[in-house]
RNA sequence: GCCGAUGUAGCUCAGCAGGUAGAGCAACUGAUUCGUAAUCAGUAGGUCACCGGUUCGAAUCCGGUCGUCGGCUCCA
């Protein structure tokens, strides 16, 4: 029979496999799986005849999965061949850098048996067992899998009643899935288990917690060691550790979890960024405004967010008879100030900003160093305009967010556009034409949508910017949101050139997200090694000895007269000492001053991560700090 | 909130099976006056997260509270 493979016509036997083309073809044994008429498939069924064919290689992204899926299998194999009957086995998939497998178990897993899991599947690996495809009907199906007493996979099955049912064997596992697989367990070449933890059965925390471990499986060692090297890297990294390490700022359970200490090094690092922040909001027409931390319960009544927001603020507190509630959200502060008066067309478009200080109820669980608060303050910002100004206000605010990013060293960003979800309130037409225009904004400024069809809050559609930080990982900040529930709410409106009320359109807009998340996003981005115009010291002077104090003296003081952040370290310790503790705390440039300089009016320049620039006159360094200091735009 | 782990000096951690705590670094004092990532010696520092229980006796065992850590959408 002839097959297409990758365009070019094969000759083979009837009812070939995978298998046998590949010995034809003498493909290499990369080659774990093959896209059959665009399915992907195992190299052990039969290939139809003019099928047409493509490699799937093991390095690929298609391939890696079908490694890790099958890992899975193996895992679960060995759990079950260790801890027998007593699990039951339910969904296992491969997942960005990895896979996890749910189990039933009465016993939580130990640290103690992943590593036995472990050895199980080293050994199932050498017994190098084919995974072998079945496909069955639904009622052999759900007879098979009763008689094992797999009743997840009875729950399963009953959503494929008129598919084909696919179960994958290895050995003596058996498991409902869709496949492809490897060829055989021996394919497996470096995997390993790293944590195991609660998790839901279909993630609803209405039914019952099953057991997860979580691994990840690479074609090479190689491959695996380095991602186990960037899983270490992260941890070097991480803002709660650097956050101590750094003293950038502490939580304590005294005040509670989720609430931020700023200590004066990550205060320092704040006030740059918000001044900076500041400067560039007056610079692109908007008012900085301030607005209180409580409001009364007719505010948040009217606004609504005691109809659909009430479990994320904190419980009331009495005021002279009345319910104050402590503020999730600045929006129906800076709405008031919109209604304080009456508004024009010609007013428009206002753009009302602050950093507004917000506390949310977030469950115990999700906390997370600085990302993950119930205190914190946005960069907020609403504004308030004619339909026909939304789009170019949109692009604004999206242009807004880029340079900020570029400015705090972050070049690469996704756009995400979130739709109309079913439940929302507004008018279907005008959601239409409001998403329409975030569409075109980002159009006419190239910047690719991912779309998230539904996904929008119920009051508008939205358009959510994620970062990229140095390690590859996307960080939510951005996010502009069109909001067609205030304005009505509150009934606000303008004059427009008819002499008539009109509803202005209003958009929420958070560029850095809060301080503190963007905080913790730019300790890690950073590795803590903040550029020289965020660093809260931008010199350290270390006099060699005692008997050059004086002269370091002077240097510093000639430094902070120009504008700079200069420290003195004139403790009586070894120069060597006090480089290494300059370099814990990651200040850019360390001078060196003794005999040479203190004669010669120069220092010795070392930056940060080693490099020794030599001595220079004072004049050079001051130079050389101005331009290194300078805000990158 | 739920599952699991965990909470010992400012930091990192030890403390095996219950007998009233220990190291390194940091701090302080002294000596050393030093040239690019840790000079030496000494001193001080903890109601072992908190509350309760078992026990002659609890950091250690049990219960509760709080905090912290890894998870809890990713469809066989």
């Amino acid at each position: 029979m002839q097959v297409l493979f990758e365009g070019n016509s094969v000759e083979l036997d009837a009812k070939a496999t995978g298998f046998d083309l590949i010995k034809k073809l003498n493909l290499p044994k990369s080659v774990i799986a093959l896209y059959i008429n665009e399915k992907p498939s195992d190299l052990r069924g039969i290939i139809p005849e003019n099928a047409s064919i493509r490699p799937i290689h093991i390095e690929s992204p298609e391939g890696t999965e079908i490694l890790r899926h099958s890992t899975a299998h193996i895992m679960a194999d060995a759990v079950k061949r260790i801890f027998g009957n007593n699990v039951k086995i339910t969904i296992g998939p491969s997942i960005e850098d990895g896979f996890y497998y749910d189990f039933d178990i009465d016993k939580p897993f130990e640290p103690s048996d992943l590593e036995k899991i472990e050895e199980e599947m080293k050994k199932i690996i050498k017994e190098n067992l084919p995974f072998v495809r079945e496909e069955i009907s639904y009622e052999n199906a759900k007879e098979l899998f009763s008689k094992m007493g797999e009743n997840y996979k009875l729950e399963i099955i009953e959503e494929y009643k008129d598919a084909v049912i696919s179960i994958y064997k290895h050995g003596n596992f058996t498991d409902l899935c869709r496949g492809p697989h490897l060829p055989s367990t021996g394919y497996v070449k470096a995997f390993k288990l790293l944590s195991a933890a609660g998790a839901y059965w279909r993630g609803d925390e209405k039914n019952k917690m099953l057991q997860r471990i979580y691994g990840t499986a690479f074609p090479t060692k190689e491959m695996l060691e380095e991602y186990l090297k960037k899983l270490e890297e992260a941890k070097r990294r991480d803002h709660r550790r650097l956050g101590t390490a750094l003293d950038l700022y502490s939580t304590t359970d005294e005040v509670g979890g989720g609430l931020i200490i700023w200590h004066p090094r990550g205060g320092f690092v704040r006030t740059q960024i918000e001044n900076y922040w500041r400067e560039q909001h007056f610079k692109r027409g908007y008012s900085i405004v301030y607005s209180p931390h409580i409001g009364r319960a007719d505010l948040w009544k009217t606004s609504g967010h005691l109809d659909f927001y009430k479990e994320n603020m904190y419980s009331p507190m009495d005021i002279d008879n009345f319910e104050y509630y402590v503020k999730p959200m600045n929006c129906p502060f800076h709405i008031q100030i919109y209604k304080s008066k009456t508004r024009s067309y010609k007013d428009l478009p206002l753009r009302y900003a602050e950093l507004g200080t917000v506390y949310r109820y977030e469950r115990s669980g999700v906390l997370h160093g600085l990302l993950r608060v119930r205190g914190f303050t946005q960069d907020d910002a609403h504004i308030f305009c004619t339909p026909e100004q939304l789009k170019d206000e949109v692009m604004g605010v999206v242009q807004f967010a880029v340079d900020l990013f570029r400015t705090f060293g972050f070049e690469n960003y996704e756009a995400y556009l979130a739709t109309r979800p079913d439940k929302a309130v507004g008018d279907p037409s005008k959601w239409e034409e409001a998403t329409n225009s975030l569409r075109e904004a980002a159009e006419k400024m190239n910047i690719k949508l991912n779309v998230e069809e539904k996904g929008g809050a119920f009051y508008g559609p939205k358009i959510d910017l994620k970062i990229k930080d140095s390690l590859g990982r996307e960080w939510q900040c951005t996010t502009v949101q069109f909001d067609f529930n205030l304005p009505e709410r509150f009934d606000i409106s303008y004059i427009g050139t008819d002499n008539q009320k009109h509803r202005p359109y209003t958009v929420h807009r958070a560029l850095l997200g809060s301080m503190e998340r963007f905080f913790g996003i730019l300790i890690e981005h950073y590795a803590g090694a903040f550029p020289v115009w965020l660093s809260p010291e931008q010199v350290i002077i270390l006099p060699v000895s005692e008997k050059f104090n004086e002269y370091a003296r002077k240097v510093n003081s000639v430094l902070l007269d120009n504008g700079f952040r200069s420290v003195l370290d004139i403790r009586n310790e070894k120069l060597s000492y006090k480089i290494r503790e300059a370099e814990l705390l990651k200040i850019p440039y360390m001078a060196v001053v003794g005999e040479k300089e203190a004669s010669s009016n120069t220092v010795s320049v070392r930056t940060r991560g080693k490099e020794d620039l030599g001595s220079m006159p004072v004049e050079t360094f001051i130079n050389k700090l101005s331009e290194s200091s300078r805000i990158p735009l």
